[in-house]
DNA sequence: GAGGGTAACGCAAACGTTGTCGTGTTGAAA
DNA sequence: TTTCAACACGACAACGTTTGCGTTACCCTC
């Protein structure tokens, strides 16, 4: 087993000094070309490379970026780190990973363990439970600390750093929009509770959607799902009840269980029923009938993210200004809304 | 904004040397309680956290995985990921995590990148194109540093290291099994090309099951899939020309696809064909019909390949043993087989 | 031969931490 | 009064790099 070879130890061996060795491998003209040929040679053949800890240690920065997400089996964050990782890795940073598992208490300790030197920004996506609690000291603390930080889809305006989301509301409007134009009169909505911010962003765009075209809103059309485990009640009691033709569904998951639902009780998709789901993943482009959705594109929600932290990182000076970028989503159609 | 507090700056402030500072935060008994006390309540005033850099530099430990896998966008994965973060959490180790995207020439660099000082270990599931290559200096190279690795899912046994695997052959041949005690005699197999290790050994398994019960193995029920856009005419042709009235895909996306293609094609699922897939993922579960599928506990995966790298890290003496740990699966029946 | 210029290299500091060892002061025992 | 232990703390090295600056030795010029 052969470790790692270090200058020192390169400049051992030839008798130079570890100044002369660094100095030649980056090739500085203060060393005669006799020894930088030799002390290039012997560190090629040796393998060479810097260590990386030490660099971090001395230029203060790690090349390294911090993400700290509610979960990573879901394909929206996969889709999104998948984003950041190939522009990170582009520019020369990799990415560290951390869950949350929508608790409030991990992120917060993902990111006091994180903030201590071992990146040099963050980019994240707020924990349900955070987002409940609308404490954000941690975040705050890291900003303070000089780490810049770009949060993604689930973000608080409580808290001034850039931030990248889709137009949740507008992609919702235009959602609903669509399927008033295909003449449904009864559109329901399978929504979550109202702290999820990006859930509530969407409910508004149903909401003003159906107000724009006149049409009533009302709250038994108005489904919202806290845990996705006891949610069928709710959605049946709405399909028999309300007998809605067309169910705007603010995710993939609610989208398909609605259908699946609809379907058990004799409800045919999109015969009798027409089902818009949000985010486009492998449940809607994989069921059957596959569902018509509104796709919000992770891989370039990722790669902007991580765009605007390198950016930011690589200015010397410090600014101010922070900008908040919208994704454009749009709609996929397939199998789940009728095409009448 | 306030930088981060150091060791020599409260030293400083207090007018003691960096090493009282030191010794009294890790409670010496060299210190007198006073300066102690004076200390710590100093260092907790201006939240002291010791810098991970530094400590990694010192202990030429960094605390941090390594994952290497193709890529991110794939609930397997995903869930692995999953699996390990938690163990990794629970050690205080931190993950970070490069995708290969399939490409040799990324899995080489990124482990390169992570090998100079990054990571204090790997944790890997081999690229298409390095399983195709049979190309494993890299990985080689290393170990022979004293990074300890493992390698999961998709591996290969030219490289001495810990593994952690499913018994692909065994399930594969234990799918085909319940489906030829269910009375099917035209089982028909939906794979990979073979240079992909899994998707050989459930190969493997399939032609087994069928020989033990002496069924025939024909060439023309088996297609072996490339390239998962233009598998379609393939399927069609097997299905039109072999009437299968089983098919064992080794992947969701196959099992989907197949499902899908018969569909249209007016063969009814469940009861024309049963098709039972493997790998228990969003698309088994949420298809129409849902899937009955060999499910491989990703999580549990990620989490025993994890504790196999922090073990062998926390050894102190080289073990040169390495181990192969199988990671049991099971079927999970749902609507895609005909229950008579 | 004295002075100055220059090529080629080494020293040392710095990043932040830990731990070994050395050092000064105090008090008590001989 | 001397000696010695205990106590409390500081100096320093080390981890591996980079870089500004100091230090040689040599050669050229006048």
């Amino acid at each position: 087993m052969k470790r790692k070879v270090t200058l020192k130890q390169i400049a051992r061996e030839l008798d130079v000094s570890i100044s002369t060795v660094s100095k030649s491998l980056r090739n500085s003209p203060e060393i005669s070309e006799d020894t930088k040929l030799k002390v290039q040679a012997f560190a090629k053949l040796y393998n060479y490379r810097p260590n990386n800890i030490a660099l971090s240690l001395k230029n203060k920065k790690t090349k390294t970026i911090g993400i700290i997400i509610p979960e990573i089996v879901h394909h929206f964050f996969a889709t999104v780190i998948s984003g950041i990782e190939q522009v990170a890795n582009e520019n020369g940073y990799n990415v560290i990973v951390c869950l949350s598992n929508e608790s409030f208490d991990k992120e917060v300790i993902n990111m006091e363990m994180l903030a201590t030197g071992s990146t040099d920004g963050f980019i994240m996506s707020l924990s349900k439970e955070t987002q409940q609690k609308k404490d954000f000291h941690h975040i705050e603390e890291v900003i303070n600390q000089g780490m810049p930080v770009v949060m993604f889809d689930r973000i608080t305006n409580d808290v001034l750093c850039d931030k990248v989301i889709i137009d949740d509301q507008r992609a919702a409007y235009e959602a609903v929009d669509f399927l008033i134009a295909k003449q449904f009169k009864n559109v329901a909505l399978v929504t979550t509770v109202d702290y999820v911010s990006v859930g509530k962003l969407r409910t508004d765009g149903y909401v003003n959607a159906l107000r724009d075209h006149d049409l009533p809103v009302e709250d038994d059309m108005i489904v919202k799902i806290e845990d996705i485990e006891n949610c069928a009640s709710k959605i049946e009691k709405l399909l028999l009840e309300k007998k809605p033709d067309a169910i705007f569904a603010v995710n993939e998951l609610f989208a398909v269980t609605s259908i699946k639902l609809a379907t058990k009780m004799g409800i045919r998709v999109p015969e009798d029923l027409s089902v818009i789901g949000f985010t486009d993943g492998i449940i809607s482009q994989f069921s059957s009938p596959s569902i018509t959705t509104v796709s919000q594109n992770g891989i370039k929600m990722g790669g902007r993210a991580a765009q605007m932290l390198i950016d930011r990182l690589e200015l010397e000076e410090e600014n101010e200004q922070y900008t908040t970028e919208l994704i454009e989503t749009h709609l996929v159609e397939r199998e789940s809304t009728s095409t009448l």
